[in-house]
DNA sequence: CTGTTAGCGCATTCAC
DNA sequence: GTGAATGCGCTAACAG
């Protein structure tokens, strides 16, 4: 079961000509007669012909495609993130290809190794919860492949990134739950992995300092980000002698599945316990009630990581990190206040209709 | 700026063998003296050799690579389909790169056409709601790349396929509605050009037949897919002389939009309308009130599609489907009732929390 | 304007 | 157990 492609050399043959004539009209280089290129075109589309980028990237060293590589795509963050990449690279004609790792570390290895392998001219990349050994990456920069990374930034690599103000946006979250007259405030954290997730914990910690509310450390779990963990960490939290009367969440997932332990133990969001959660998921609308929640602008996040890739990719001589500092983009959050801390009205509260019932 | 990638020849020269030594090395070929074998893996590791796969797929025809085509990723269903898939075809020792089409048929071709130039072995891929024409997959077979097709799949192709009862699945979803006591059922059905589309408002019309519910095409509007249409499309429905008192929607999606414009316009859900989604997507369960949707198998369609195109990419004669009937697995749906049809309790009657307020 | 040649990195003959 | 030679499809440098 063998493939069939056609290839230049079979045109160059049938129109008894060089198969660098064909190369050349194929490719739309100036000097070629008009009817050369005429015949060799038509006899291309008519047979079907495809390039063979294999041979193509292999001769020039170029493939004209950038990997994306993200952690998992079941929040609509990263999806989000890839479509804005994507637009942006594709005009800039670029082929995307992605790669999603099921947060496993080992897969993320391969996948490096395999863009890598197949050559791709610059890879943009956010890292599993798993990955603490950042070889695989350095190893890309070494060999000269860049590399932007975004939400999740190893921190002990000088590399191209873009990120929000993690920090600030948590301290925010945390502030706007003081403000509403909470006290007691909870915090599922991600995992301490994540340099993201050690940011909005100090955001968290740092507000309520300001507000001169004494930390409680029992008040903190750190989690893998796998949702039957949230079921035991919450109802931990609601079985404290003194229950919290707040939650941030790490992201907006976890924040959601909090809500669902809250409600199944018969407590009332917002009264019992004010929720906000992180991203702005699609989910966050939805849910009920709707989710407070710090905004991030996900498809600014995907094209401003490809405009910094393209810099890279363009550049006449490779950036060495090594030797200087690597830029990092910070794009603001914004928070978007729903239900879950300002209840704005009964959502059953609702007229009659007109007609038949 | 050229990456640099050490070869064969350089760690050939530096042990002064011969490149087909270090190939042989490297591949786990049985003639190689042990001492040899252990220098080549050595120096290969410490300089961080990376196997050109370009160069190998090229000269072999082969780059155990796969490629998956999906029209969009902002729903859970294309990324949790994609995540079967996935897991199934790296177990096979596969490569797993993903192209995301934006609904945009040109996008389709180009992604498409990149997969073949890069001679991947496999594809599977669900059409964009823009497809109309199907030459660009005509094309992979007639080359001889086996493709699998799921969800949307071109009904003038004979090409393997999975697909769930979508007929079975949306009569059984208006069948819930009518033995719920619903008598005026509106469909906001997808884009004629989708197979499923056109079997789900089959489905839908006869289910009415079967009680002897009169069809009524004004109740039945085929929509683009874009979620601002929804909002036009519902209104209009509401503002009927006898507005609906159901309403099947094609996809989760559209009945979460619709759910939005009813609950705008004051009217309760599901006392005064009914509604229905398909495929079960996270946001489903979360939605108020929860949505009551038939459920797709999404991790076994893709599991099933990638299991497909196992046997296809390792068929010793390449499947020639102008002869020959392709396969097509069906799999089942499973409607899940939740409050939009059948509201089981109050949410906010809850008990009095313990402790401090 | 066009043909010839070389070379990209690798596995795989075929020799020895 | 090892080396030399070949070819995969293409572009580019060099001749003409």
């Amino acid at each position: 079961m063998k493939a069939k492609y056609i290839t230049i050399i079979d045109i160059a043959r049938q129109l008894n000509i060089s198969k660098s004539t064909v190369s050349r009209a194929l490719t739309g280089h100036p000097n070629v007669n008009e009817q050369t290129r005429k015949a060799v075109l038509e006899l291309a589309a008519s047979q079907e012909y495809q390039r063979n980028s294999l041979a193509l990237g292999f001769s020039r060293h170029k493939t004209h495609t950038v990997g994306i590589l993200v952690p998992e795509f079941m929040s609509t963050y990263f999806p989000s993130v890839i479509v804005g990449a994507q637009t942006v690279l594709q005009e800039a004609g670029y082929n995307v290809v992605i790669c999603q790792q099921n947060e496993s570390y080992e897969t993320e290895v391969a996948n490096i190794k395999l863009l890598l392998s197949y050559r791709v001219d610059g890879i943009i990349v956010s890292h599993t919860k798993e990955t603490r050994n950042f070889d695989h990456f350095t190893l890309a920069q070494r060999i000269g492949i860049p590399l932007v990374f975004f939400n999740r930034i190893p921190e002990d690599m000088n590399v191209p990134g873009v990120v929000v103000n993690d920090y600030e946006a948590a301290f925010q979250a945390v502030e706007h739950l003081i403000k509403i007259g909470r006290k007691c405030i909870a915090h599922l954290a991600g995992p301490e992995s994540l340099v993201n997730s050690r940011l909005r914990r100090q955001g968290y910690i740092d507000a309520l300092k300001k507000y001169n509310i004494p930390y409680n450390p029992d008040l903190v779990l750190s989690y893998d980000l796998t949702m039957e963990k949230v079921k035991i960490y919450m109802k931990h939290f609601l079985d404290l002698a003194t229950p919290p009367d707040a939650l941030f969440a790490i992201n907006d997932p976890t924040a959601i599945a909090a809500m669902e332990v809250v409600k199944a133990a018969g407590l009332r969001i917002p009264e019992d316990i004010a929720i906000v959660g992180f991203s702005n998921d699609f989910s966050a609308e939805l849910v009920y009630p709707g989710l407070t929640t710090m905004a991030q602008p996900t498809s600014d996040i995907g094209r401003t990581a490809a405009n910094m890739l393209l810099q890279e990719m363009h550049a006449k001589v490779m950036n060495d990190y090594s030797i200087k500092k690597a830029p990092t983009v910070t794009l603001p959050t914004k928070l978007i206040i729903r239900d879950s801390t300002v209840k704005k009205e009964q959502p059953s509260l609702v007229k009659k209709r007109k007609g038949r019932i």
